[in-house]
DNA sequence: GTGATTGCAAAGCGTTTGCACCGTA
DNA sequence: TACGGTGCAAACGCTTTGCAATCAC
């Protein structure tokens, strides 16, 4: 099943109405490889459907997140990006040329936790990690 | 000599003038062992200097940021909220309940990230960790 | 039919800019 | 004295809210 289905799907099964702006911001935010602001997704999104509002877009990614489809990513650039959430525990890389995002899951981050916790008075209960770098199309552009 | 003494005379040496806000603000970030944002810098900084204006706050940690004094910090809540930068190459531990923020030194992440080069096409130039938790006093507090 | 959803317009908020005045060097 | 720095007010852009019309169920 495509994913725009599966969140569609999602979205009914929650009680959730099935509407075609919804419809439309789906399609958007599970085309892209690159984490979208909130306009961005607007304007990508009213190219299927024209009627669409800015504010309907704002409601909809809330609604993507409480769903946990998407996450917010913390770009260097601003922090109100979306991007399709990852279904198990995994880290972000991000291409600081194009945008392009890509998951990874790499090794535990485990010993390196443990050992803050035991040289600091916290008990850590989360991490947030994120690569920057260039993916292989800009790296060769640049090349 | 301590840290705010530091600072001006970085500013100074920088060819920046000292004046009196300016004093203000570093007196304020330099004290704090919380990320603080722009508003939360005014209102604290005001006390000492009341005729401090918030625009002069925003120009001022702009200009720290600039001269690598201060860091801003990407918290769950949002994403302007300035930190005294760290010397060398550390990562961040941040108190969900209180905000008290504290650097470590931990292992390195180098195996990680060729592990992640290695997987992906990308090149990583950068990156970029927090760890989220609770510090002793809001754990005590908690229990 | 009913209530969730939408789009518009307006309000709200944090941040930036223009400008005349002030104060450091 | 000269010019960097300041504070006010206004502009700005992004996000949220109020509300009547609309549409999925």
């Amino acid at each position: 099943m495509r994913q725009s289905e599966r969140w569609l799907h999602r979205i009914k099964e929650s009680g959730y109405r099935l509407t075609a702006p919804r419809r439309a911001v789906v399609e958007v935010v599970t085309a892209s490889a690159c984490a979208l602001n909130p306009n961005e997704v607007f304007k990508l999104a009213r190219r299927s459907h024209p009627a669409l509002g800015l504010v309907t877009v704002y409601r909809t990614l809330e609604r993507l997140e409480q769903l946990d489809l998407v996450q917010r990513v913390h770009l260097p650039e601003g922090c109100h990006a979306y991007l399709s959430a990852s279904d198990g525990h995994e880290h972000l890389l991000i291409c600081q040329e194009c945008g392009l995002t890509e998951y990874f899951s790499g090794d535990d981050l485990d010993p390196l936790i443990t050992a803050a916790e035991r040289k600091s008075d916290y008990s850590i209960s989360g991490h947030w990690l994120q690569l920057l770098g260039h993916c292989s199309v800009c790296q060769s552009a640049t090349a």
